[in-house]
Order: structure tokens, then sequence, then C-alpha cells
DNA sequence: GGAAAATTCTATAGTTCTATAGGTGAAATC
DNA sequence: GATTTCACCTATAGAACTATAGAATTTTCC
């Protein structure tokens, strides 16, 4: 007299359905927003099988956090140890940030806005992967102040810390936003913010009224 | 034996120290991870003794938001309406949305992170003014297309949301960052903005006065 | 000093949520 | 075709949390 439908398929099939529909949940209502059975919900199965899978929420939360930060800082490395300006370096960067929002974006936004929320020990080593991808930023944007890319009196660490919010933000709204490729956010930004807002080549001073 | 010291004073003031309490604790921990027995830890009161200045833990959250964002949009639409270049605007719009950081950062941070929580009707509310925000900030983007000030191709759609992820995200570290007050915040994002982290010296935002 | 108002307390009902224990049927393996 | 493994199930213990009721204490005001 079940009624549901077993999923068959392998195993690695079935519990990536799991981490999908928690980064789902997490990610639209929050960890501590989300309850177990939001998730289970989700899957169609209940609460408590959920416990098959995960030994506790938290790690679930580990779990989808890890999928959302992974391969962010090896990606930055390799673009920052590259040939090549700074300029297309920070170019590079910003879409290389962006790409994940195409195919894995619950998992991103669970690890940029509910990290806080895991326990002590992964929240400090997630922080200090954050640290060393900040860091890498202003040295790839001191490398273009010291080139001459750059303004010479820009302040690189918060210039560091624009980009990051610039391009953070996009989680939040990518997806509700019609017609907003990444790939165009991406070259959007890159201009924007190597060359801001303004006409950044003209010769005279604009007019003002 | 009550150990307590009692905080003597208005009324307002005692409400007041409440709402801060709240504000602080869904600040850091978020709305759903924010017990009110963490709000009465704070205050030094009995968690129940909150009940007497809210009927719920949503409405403390809804007035917390409020504060969060009373003030944004009239004066941005000051801004906007007064005479001056779109660079000017720009510039005092953005210091003009960090400012509010100096002295109720608490309750900015809980507006940004956590106006999701709202019960549906103040969610709505709110969104509507968010959204009449980010136009006014695109509509200034667009009358310097315009005038010539900013690029002709310029996306404004994306560069007023970009705007927003570049100021908002500051609520988010500010006071952990040293040395950094929101003047200079305010004043190397307004160059950024405008002008990009490149060396473009076209537009005039010289200071001049 | 005494009445009224303001503020906090104790005690607890009632809900929601995480997690555990042990069972069941289907699928895979031998 | 018997056995083991997998992927669920039911049932529930136990913890945490919101909110209410009513009493007690402190402060304000006359």
């Amino acid at each position: 007299m079940r009624k549901q439908q077993r999923k068959t398929g392998h195993p690695r099939r079935r519990s990536a359905a799991i981490l999908d529909a928690a980064a789902e949940v997490f990610a639209s209502r929050g960890f501590h927003g989300a309850s177990t059975q939001d998730i289970a919900d989700v899957l169609g199965i209940r609460q408590a099988s959920l416990y098959y899978y995960f030994p506790s929420k938290e790690v679930a939360l580990e779990e989808v956090c890890l999928r959302g930060v992974e391969g962010f800082l090896e990606t930055a490395i390799s673009i920052a140890a590259a040939a090549g300006s700074a300029h297309d370096k920070i170019a590079r960067l910003i879409a290389a940030h962006l790409a994940p929002l195409r195919d894995r974006r619950p998992y991103v936004r669970t690890f940029l806005n509910e990290r806080q929320h895991l326990p002590t020990e992964s929240r400090r080593r997630i922080g200090r992967l954050s640290r060393a991808y900040e860091r890498l930023i202003e040295d790839v944007l001191k490398s273009g102040v010291r080139s001459g890319e750059f303004r010479h009196d820009l302040d690189c660490r918060l210039a560091a810390l624009g980009l990051l919010g610039l391009v953070n933000a996009v989680a939040a709204w990518h997806g509700k936003e019609p017609k907003t490729t990444i790939d165009r956010i991406a070259s959007e930004y890159a201009r924007l913010y190597l060359g801001g807002v303004g006409i950044a080549r003209a010769t005279g001073q604009r007019k003002r009224r």
C-alpha cells in the first residue's frame, strides 16, 4: 500500500538529490528557518528518512557549504598565477567567480548566507579560505598598481572588498532578473569595475550644467 | 534576592533599549537563529518579560526592519531631485546609503539579511520600497547617460544592482575591518564606482567647491 | 504616604523540531 | 533462491522555543 515511487539508480545519484534538496531549502529559507521536514517535503520522503543520508542537519549544512565554495580558491590561484595583465586577471576573476552560479546557485547562496551558522571548526576552516581568496584579489590589485595599470592611490583592501560585494550580490538576484545571463553580468561588471560608470577614455572634461 | 539592577528612565528609553537588543541579536544570529531568550539575556531580564514590549517575535522583527530602512528612500529622493550632475548625485547617494551604518548598523543588517522572514504583508510593503529605491538609482544613472556623463552603452539596470551590491556588502564587514571609517569608504567607493579601478581621468570627479 | 502606572517576575501550556530505534520491502549479490 | 544491502518506513523520546496568565515589585505622580 506504499504509494511512493522508489527512485532507483546509483547511490551517488540519490545522495546528490538529497543534497540538492537541502541546498535549495537552506538557500531559500535559511538554515534555521528550514526544517528537516521542509527538505523531506521537496524529496517526497519522510523527515526521519533523511538521517539515512546525514547524521545531523548541521552536517548537511557543512556539505552544502563545502560544495558552495569548492573550486573558488583553486581557480582564482591559477588565474592569478597565469601570465597576463592585471586588467585581464580581474576580468577573469570576475567571470570565474560568477560561473558557479550557473549550475549550483543554491549551494553558493547557502555558503554566502549561512556559513555563519556552521559549527566552530568548519566555520574557521572556511573563514581561512575566504581570507586567502580576499588576499589573492588584493594582491592582483596591488600588482596592477605597481605595473601602472591601476591608480597609484587605490586602496587595494577596500577595492578587493568592493569587488566581492559586487559579485556576491549577484547570487541574491540572479534568476529573478529577467534576461540576464551570467556571461553578460560578468562582462558588464568587469567593465564597471575596471573603468567605472563614467566615460573612461574621453579626452575633454565633461560638460556640467 | 533580586540581583538585577533596574534601569530607570523614560519609557521611550526602555523600549529603545529593548529594540536595540533585538536588533543586535537578530543581526548577529539571524531571526530564526535567535531566540527570545537570547534577547532577554542581553538585557538581563527574563524571556517572558519581553512580551510586555512586543506581542510576538515577528513584530519585533518588523520594528527592527522598519528602523533599518527608514529614511533611505526619502533621502535618496531628495538627492535625486536636487540640482547637480549625475556624478555628484551618485557620490551623494553612496554617502547617504552608508551613513546609517554609523549609528544603527544592527538595524540595517537585520533589514538586509532578515527581511525575507517578515510576514507576507510587511515583506511586500518593504519590497515595494526597495524596488522604488533601485529604480531611483537607475534613473539617476540614465540621466547621467543622457547628459553624456556616463557611457552611452551602460546597462543602467545592472549598474544599479551593482551599486547596491557594493554598498550593501559594507554592512557585513564594517566594524570588523580596522581603521575604515564610513567617510573613507564612501569617498573611495564613489571614486571606484564612477571611475573604476584603472587610471581613468576623463570625467570630472575632481573636487571643486 | 498612597494610588496608579510601569516593569519585571514565576510558572507553564502547547507547539515544533531534531534525532534515535527498530522494522519492512525491494534490489543486488552470491 | 537465499542472503545481504539499500532505501525507505513508523513511532516516539526529548529538547527547545514561543507565548499566555497572573502575581509581585518598582517607579512615578499627586
